[in-house]
DNA sequence: CGCAACATGTAAGTTTTTCTGACATTTACC
DNA sequence: GGTAAATGTCAGAAAAACTTACATGTTGCG
């Protein structure tokens, strides 16, 4: 049984697979390799492979968008520039996050439990 | 993290992943199935959709056939008829193994480690 | 308000993968 | 030599994945 060790780092799964997985679109999962977010390897016909570690990747890119974050911050929050300055960044990312959030949440009825920025 | 446990039991995985992770066949993995040793579920699509436990059933046969053991050998382990000749059933399908093995090792130069009934 | 950027949807055309079914080949055994 | 078991291979059809391009909803800002 040496495969679910594999599965962590080895690229077999393809992206119908990680959808389902994800529960994100196959428009999803390209854009965010398009954005530099997740670097899947291709197989001989050309086709997108996936590991384990970047499904919890894509997992963790669907948390934080769900929390309401861009591309732009998770990307930004995964690759700091500077170690002086990536506390900085985190907190101005979630400082803004925070305005962001108590602006939107002056629109009435909320929704649920996580409502905004939902739309599909 | 919740997909690993899923994987345990979710059938997610397409049959060119299996492949990849069991160095089988699909003309293999199709063919165990047909003798009702693995029973991959089916998506939208019709295509076989398989678990992590099938994978490791399938290289469970894989290793006994390597072992020597036909498939209907495999099965029968699998799948005993009656508790009460398990065991009989078990020494009978090892003791035909051993004296076959036997028999095939007078045949000169066995191979490397694993040289019998190893075709490709 | 209007506009630009971001994130995603959708469609078309092509290539790759998977499917079933049939026939061929190899090997072991009586 | 003949039979059964296990696998290979091929053909035609359906599904999945790829790229590219255009459309759409949403957000932030002057």
């Amino acid at each position: 049984m040496a495969e679910i060790a594999d599965l962590r780092t080895r690229s077999v799964l393809p992206i119908g697979t990680v959808m389902l997985l994800t529960d994100l679109t196959a428009r999803q999962i390209r854009y965010y390799e398009a954005q530099g977010l997740v670097k899947p390897e291709r197989n001989a016909g050309n086709h997108r492979t996936y590991s384990l570690n970047d499904v919890d990747e894509l997992l963790e890119i669907r948390s934080q968008m769900a929390d309401g974050f861009t591309l732009a911050d998770v990307k930004r929050l995964k690759h700091p520039r500077h170690r002086e300055d990536s506390d900085a960044e985190v907190r101005k990312v979630l400082r803004d996050e925070l305005l962001n959030q108590s602006r939107l949440n002056q629109s009435p009825d909320p929704g649920p439990t996580i409502g905004f920025r939902q739309s599909h």
